[in-house]
Order: C-alpha cells, then sequence, then structure tokens
DNA sequence: ATGTAATAGTTGTTTTTGTAACTAACAAGC
DNA sequence: GCTTGTTAGTTACAAAAACAACTATTACAT
C-alpha cells in the first residue's frame, strides 16, 4: 500500500500537468504569439469562435472555462485587430454576439493546421492507445469541478 | 487517415494540459496559498528542496525547469518567512546553498501529505495502469526540449 | 597577468493576470 | 410600477509573471 509518508512529489499530478502544459505550449505560442500578436487567451476565444460560429462571450466562458474578465479582454484585443466583429442582440441588450471576420477565420485555419502538426509532433512515439487515454484522462481532469 | 483538415482544436494536447492544469492546481493552490501564504513557485523550490536537501538555485533551475528570477524571488519570500536558509560556499562565492529550516520541514510535510491526499482523488476512478500511463507521458512530454 | 567570456544570482521595468467593484439591462415578486 | 435580485459585460486596482539589464565572481585563453 503506498501512503503518503513515501509519496513523491514529483509524480504529483498537478505538478507534472504544470510542468507538461508548460513545455508542450512554448513552441506553438511562439506561433501566435510572434506571426501573429496573440496571446493564449485571444487563441482560445479565437479557435472557439471558430469551432462554433457566432457565439457570445458568456458561451465561450462556459466552454473553455475562461472567467470574464479575461474573455473581456481577450475580445477587445481581437476586435482591434479586425479578427472579429461585436454585434449587440436586439432581443437582449446586455448580450454581444461574436463573430470572426474573414481575416479572423484565415489565422484561424492557418493556427489550426499548426497545431494539427504540432500535435501530431507531440504524440509521435506514442501508441495510438496511449495517446487516446491521454487525451480522454486530460478532458476528465479538466473537467473536474 | 487523420490529417489536419479534420483536426478537432478541443483535443490539441497544449489545450487539454492547460485545462487539466489550471483545473487541477486549483484546489491544492489554496492550501499553500491560504494556509501558508505561498506562491506555486515557492510550492516548488520548497518541495525540491525537501526532496534533496541542500541544493543551489541554479540545481533547482535545472530540475524544476524554472527561470532563475523565479526562483530568485521565491527563495527570497522563503528566506523571510524562515522556511529556509542561504549559506555561500566558500570555494565559489557566487553560489549560495540552500536549505530547508525546520519550520520549513515541517510546512513540506504537511504540504506533502496534502499533495498526496489530493493526487489520490485526482487518480479517484482511474485504473492504475491509466494513471501510470497518464504520469509517464507527462513526464516524457515535460521533457521534451 | 590580463582581457574576454561564462556563470550565479539579483534588480528594474513592462506585460499580464487576478480580484473586486462597477454599469447596464433584464426578470420576478408583490 | 417599483423594489430586489440576476445576468452580461467592462473597468480599476493590486498582485504576479516575463524579459532584459545588471553586479559579482570565476574560468579560460593568450
Amino acid at each position: 500500500m503506498t501512503g503518503p509518508a513515501d509519496f513523491d512529489v514529483r509524480q504529483f499530478l498537478p505538478y507534472l500537468l504544470n510542468q507538461a502544459a508548460e513545455a508542450s505550449s512554448l513552441e506553438f505560442q511562439k506561433v501566435y504569439k510572434d506571426k501573429y500578436g496573440m496571446l493564449r487567451n485571444e487563441w482560445r476565444v479565437l479557435f472557439h469562435l471558430g469551432i462554433y460560429g457566432q457565439m457570445t462571450a458568456s458561451d465561450i466562458g462556459t466552454r473553455a472555462q475562461m472567467h470574464k474578465t479575461k474573455i473581456s479582454r481577450a475580445v477587445q484585443r481581437l476586435a482591434e485587430r479586425r479578427y472579429l466583429t461585436r454585434t449587440r442582440a436586439e432581443d437582449d441588450r446586455r448580450v454581444e454576439y461574436l463573430a470572426l471576420t474573414a481575416m479572423g477565420q484565415k489565422v484561424y485555419q492557418d493556427l489550426k493546421k499548426t497545431a494539427a502538426d504540432y500535435d501530431a509532433a507531440l504524440v509521435d512515439g506514442m501508441s495510438e492507445k496511449d495517446a487516446a487515454t491521454l487525451r480522454s484522462l486530460l478532458e476528465r481532469l479538466a473537467l473536474r469541478p
């Protein structure tokens, strides 16, 4: 039985997850940063709009588990760069519909392709099965309340 | 064959890793933050010293893949709280040996125990085998240059 | 020995984030 | 209709991270 007494903190999941997340984000981060001047939160908002089309800031918050201030600022910057448009809802004037512009779509497609390639490099050497297990467990950990 | 065209960005490893890392860090973060007023980098430095005993800031940097400014500031705060002591090396006066005080050790032991419990909760419901696969793949991703 | 480079660690400045408080619009109960 | 509460989103301020420049010391080559 493995108790707390001989627990190896180097194997602590939050630590391993952070290490892996930081390391694996590094290379891809450079792409959206250097090429498009984007921050991580902006990339997240962008790809959610790319996937789902038009949605509100709250929708994004729910889907991406992002706080509303992060979204608010990311949306501002993306709007400045003309990657998205904001449309006030007519039935509920608190709400704003967000959608990518043509330019935003192009950036999304480009980044998505780069992401696909980079993802392939990351799982290179892993078995299909292990990679699938990894993704599924990560999803599960991410959804944990 | 799965090409970039139909790649689902929601399955992008860096994204999943960041989501899982953020979510899983949350609960534990509160412990070292609220109970000991520590930041993540301080917790990292602390547990490295707890594991390896005396080491230099550079050693920690190598082991934990942390930048030296992060370490420098974390060490400062830990020293202020009397969780560690700094000893100038006699043979090379640029170097400082860091080691936990008795109080630092106690904090480390307490956090380690909490971490062990929390880790157990995280893997609860996973098979032993899957949990092991997860840790091993994370380690591998973390070490990627 | 002496100028050049490298290493250990710190400090200063700028960006980003986190937290809380805020405005505006809507909803519901009485 | 008017108070109370809720939701959408923004803004202000404080905390933290990133990045670059810095000091001090040692190593190395000529």
